[in-house]
DNA sequence: CATCTATGCATAGCAGTGCAAGGTATCTTT
DNA sequence: AAAGATACCTTGCACTGCTATGCATAGATG
């Protein structure tokens, strides 16, 4: 499924940070997760998701650590902050504005008449 | 509330294509029902509409037609086309996949854990 | 009547955004 | 040894779009 750009953007700090939130995590098992959490239906490519990575330390969102596995790969975790935490719940609560929006919109039979 | 611009983004073709989806209405009157219909929570601007607008009719999605009201004021009525419903059809179904994923984020207690 | 406010629409300059593509490194498999 | 998988980096090129400003006009106010 191909879903639109603007869409993927707005939503991947809240499923970066929300995936974050429940144990700290590198790239790769980052895009994996959101794969399968999504039923392969949303798929990351790593050119996109390290730009955000990236961005969420720079805002203080999240902060990494390099590790080295037991395989001897070398990865770079990240986690969460408290900042990254207060975010999530900021825009958890403008996601579902909007989806609640939506919802209405999706139900409702009188919303757009308009008046003369 | 502040909503952040690309949620707002995102938000804003499959609004207007659900709200034109129960009749057609235009520009002043798109935006005091997404005010309504968010209990003031999404509020969005002239200037930041019109070119949604002008967009969506450009790829076919609505088609506008000019009125005057009874007052005298004439006004751009808009209204959904075939395409356009088969276009909110489309974007609904992505955003009900994001929003399950970030549902299941929400609740998950797993999905966050790597391996080495 | 003049002025201000509310209603209605238009638009581009300025500002900004960001990922596709290409690259590096290294472990594992063929 | 070569190819594939895993892991991360980064910017040029491509693109996006709304803030700010402007126009028009009906209605309200002084």
């Amino acid at each position: 499924m191909d879903i639109q750009k603007d869409l993927v953007a707005a939503s991947a700090t809240p499923i970066v940070l929300s995936l974050l939130r429940h144990g700290e995590s590198y790239g790769y098992a980052i895009i994996r997760s959101v794969r399968e959490v999504s039923g392969d239906r949303i798929e990351w490519t790593d050119g996109m998701l390290y730009p955000v990575l990236h961005r969420l330390e720079a805002a203080g969102f999240v902060r990494s650590t390099w590790r080295t596995a037991d395989s001897g790969r070398r990865r770079k975790y990240y986690r969460i902050t408290k900042q990254g935490e207060a975010e999530l719940a900021r825009l958890r609560e403008q996601w579902d504005v909007v989806h609640d929006a939506l919802g209405r919109l999706a139900q409702s039979r009188k919303t757009g008449a308009d008046d003369v």
